[in-house]
DNA sequence: GGGGGTAAGTTG
DNA sequence: AACTTACCCCCT
């Protein structure tokens, strides 16, 4: 009885079993196998081989062959695919085709023959392209055991110019020339280059060509170079003791040189680093830093296929090295993985917006623990989970304490600019100096409502408010980017006094400043317009308004002044961690500049907020995240618990709240109880569909899992997604 | 009887 | 996800 291969494609299934291939020997675990799927041939991966079969060995399709000679994921990375799909509900598959960024989407060389004495067939013993046969005919062959297949990757070729003959005294004096040059030359990637070298036009070239005494022959692609990085050496610091999880404190900069020497320890060990940076615009910054004292590799959505699939079959034969990466390094088959390191470990940018929707930090920390690796997590402010895991093995760098200037608008008449505010922009005019100004959203204000009837306009597709913009006077939505022009009058009692509400966005703020400064340069920087911030860079005088935005930008040299507008938008902004949030924010505000203090200026309503005692005294921080955490244990918020997401999307209302009661009740029948079951909320519009959303909280995992397993299989007349 | 569209079901 | 099948409408 012949074992069973469990297979796993880049598709949102679970594995599926396959018949080893005929007469070859047995794939190992994480190795790449090809399996006829459908009507045509899909890579997969081996994760594993099991004995006894849940259905009929007839009903099994055969594999078609393997690609490699050993596995493609090593066992610790197979290991982590498992566990993330366990943690996020996801299919296994679904997993791999958001964390596998190369190897099974290869083109392939297929070919057939017919098996010795096999007869009848329009197939010979010679190997044959597959693709001049019918699927439904290779299927009916492969059934009646009539045929033998196999596959490999297609090697991306380059085509050279090459001679073929001896020169000859046919050829005149100059072609003479050109193939005396091409035999030098060996391989030439152009007839122009032939001609170049040989000092001859390329019409003569191209004759040698036509006559027969060179020709173009497809040869294999030289490997693509893979991308090196430098930077400035970090300075060395105090090293952070060797016990430490959590790292928060400083700047960017000074926690990637505190991790270095770990690093160096690891490598001296014989060990690999995996470094995890949340985006694309931190590869540089961390790979140029770490790159002086320690041998570094990068993997990101930078690197093109070509270069991936050589970095994927080449890590295995490095020594000790550090991968710098995004989420797609997670399972790169280092060798000797000793050391897990997630930088920025809080960014929501983590968040892997579709697919299986992990938060990559929880899939490094499963990694470290799968590989038995050390995991280090390093943010400005550590999270609440951070912060909790890390029990007595957090390390602070050293904050300086900011030169803070809260301004409660409660006191203040001037809008969106207090009237401090205003002072302290015209002393940065005055003096040269610049500033930097953060509004809490992109346009020019949060909605347009009519002072008479207190009409709200309401995008047509979300229950959402339409934002005011300024350029070409529109509407428009930044859930779904409905745009629509400005009404004319209030279209609920037709009266005139529409006006723009009164949270200011960058539009707003920049006009303001304009007109306080005229002609002191103000840039606008966020996702609808980034400004050329070239001349800020250069040190000259100026005053850039931005969103969130501007904190992946390099830092600027010449500023005194950072305002945020309006605090208050960005603590309420999102669920239960807008606190911590929003404090993160507030920290990584040094981002922006390379001077060590300038004025901090904080325009909100709430200038009492233990937040801010805790942003200007660094000494109270420790009290605050333990009172933030309290308060998360009070209320039953994660990481105390495990929370889940669902939500319930569908065209019409009343299916959406249908699917949504159903799911709550079925979840009751499980044995939800009443503090486990959130909602369903009422139904809000998004994008057209109407989403409802439940929330599920459980002491453990696994009664999460048991509680959410109703809604994991639903299928029906609404979309159901867990998060 | 078939083109064009959508919804539902299957994939080993 | 990518594909097949079933079904409906409408036209010839």
């Amino acid at each position: 009885m012949p074992p069973i291969l469990q297979v796993l494609l880049p598709l949102p299934l679970p594995p599926f079993d396959f018949l080893p291939t005929h007469g070859a020997a047995l794939p190992a675990v994480g190795q790449r196998i090809v399996v006829p799927w459908q009507q045509s041939l899909r890579i997969g991966l081996v994760v594993g081989i099991a004995q006894e079969r849940g259905r009929l060995a007839g009903e099994l399709r055969e594999a078609i062959g393997t690609l490699d000679a050993g596995p493609f994921l090593n066992s610790a990375a197979l290991a982590t695919l498992q566990r993330v799909a366990d943690y996020t509900l996801a299919p296994a598959g679904t997993v791999l085709a958001d964390l596998l960024p190369t190897g099974l989407s290869e083109t392939l060389s297929h070919e057939v023959r017919a098996l010795l004495g096999v007869t009848g067939v329009p197939i010979g013993r010679e190997w044959f392209p597959a693709v001049g046969l019918k699927p439904g005919q290779l299927e009916l062959y492969r059934r009646q055991g009539l045929i033998e297949e196999r596959v490999s990757v297609l090697q991306p070729t380059a085509t050279r110019l090459t001679a073929c003959r001896d020169v000859d005294a046919a050829l005149s004096p100059k072609q003479r020339k050109a193939l005396e040059a091409l035999q030098a030359l060996g391989l030439a990637i152009s007839a122009a280059a032939v001609a170049r070298e040989a000092e001859v036009s390329e019409g003569v070239v191209r004759a040698l060509i036509k006559k027969g005494y060179a020709r173009y022959l497809p040869v294999e692609a030289e490997p693509p170079a893979l991308p090196s990085y430098w930077g400035a050496a970090l300075e060395s610091v105090l090293p952070i003791p060797p016990e430490v999880i959590c790292l928060s404190g400083g700047r960017r900069r000074e926690r990637l040189a505190a991790l270095v020497p770990s690093l160096l320890a690891t490598i001296a060990a014989g060990g690999s680093v995996l470094v995890l940076v949340p985006e694309q615009a931190l590869i540089a910054e961390t790979a140029g830093g770490l790159a002086a004292p320690l041998p570094v590799a990068v993997l990101s959505g930078e690197l093109n296929d070509a270069q991936r699939r050589r970095l994927w079959l080449e890590l295995p034969s490095y020594g000790p090295v550090v991968l710098v990466g995004t989420y797609l390094a997670l399972l790169a088959p280092l060798r000797n993985l000793r050391q897990v390191v997630v930088l920025e470990a809080a960014s929501p940018s983590y968040k892997l917006a579709a697919g299986c929707r992990v938060f990559v930090p929880t899939a490094a920390r499963l990694l470290a623990e799968a590989s038995g690796a050390a995991l280090l997590e390093s943010d400005a402010l550590a999270s609440a989970e951070m912060w909790l895991r890390g029990n007595g093995r957090c390390h602070q760098l050293p904050r300086t304490e900011p030169r803070l200037h809260v301004i409660d608008l409660n006191r203040q008449a001037n809008w969106p600019l207090s009237a401090d505010l205003i002072k302290l922009l015209k002393q940065v005019a005055e003096r040269g100096r610049q500033a930097v100004l953060l509004a809490p959203r992109r346009g020019f204000s949060a909605g347009l409502s009519c002072q008479d009837c207190g009409y709200l306009a309401i995008c047509p597709h979300c229950d959402l408010p339409l934002r005011y913009h300024r350029d070409g006077y529109r509407l428009r939505c930044h859930q779904c980017g409905f745009s629509a022009e400005l009404p004319p009058h209030c279209p609920q009692c037709n009266g005139h006094r529409l006006h723009p509400a009164r949270a200011a966005g960058t539009q707003w703020i920049q006009g303001a400043v304009q007109e306080l400064l005229p002609g002191f340069n103000c840039w606008r920087f966020d996702s609808d317009q980034r400004d050329n911030l070239r001349s800020l860079h250069n040190g000259q005088p100026g005053v850039v308004v931005g969103t969130s935005a501007l904190l992946r930008q390099p830092p600027l040299p010449n500023v005194s002044l950072i305002a945020i507008t309006l605090l208050d938008t960005l603590l309420y902004l999102g669920d239960y961690r807008g606190e911590e949030e929003s404090l993160r924010l507030l920290f990584n505000l040094v981002e922006l500049t390379e001077s060590r203090r300038p004025l901090t200026v904080i325009q909100t309503f709430q200038a009492d907020h233990p937040l801010l005692r805790a942003l200007q005294k660094p000494a109270l921080l420790d009290a605050f995240m333990d009172e933030l955490l309290a308060r998360r244990r009070r209320l039953g918020y994660p990481p105390f618990t495990r929370l889940a997401k669902i939500q319930v999307a569908a065209k019409e209302r009343a299916a959406a709240e249908r699917v949504a009661n159903w799911l709550a009740s079925a979840l009751r029948t499980l044995g939800a109880e009443l503090s486990e079951l959130l909602g369903p909320a009422p139904a809000l519009r998004l994008k057209g569909l109407y989403t409802v959303q439940l929330l599920v909280r459980t002491a453990d995992d696994d009664r999460l899992r048991t509680l959410l397993a109703a809604a994991r299989e639903y299928r029906g007349e609404a979309r159901v997604r867990i998060e």
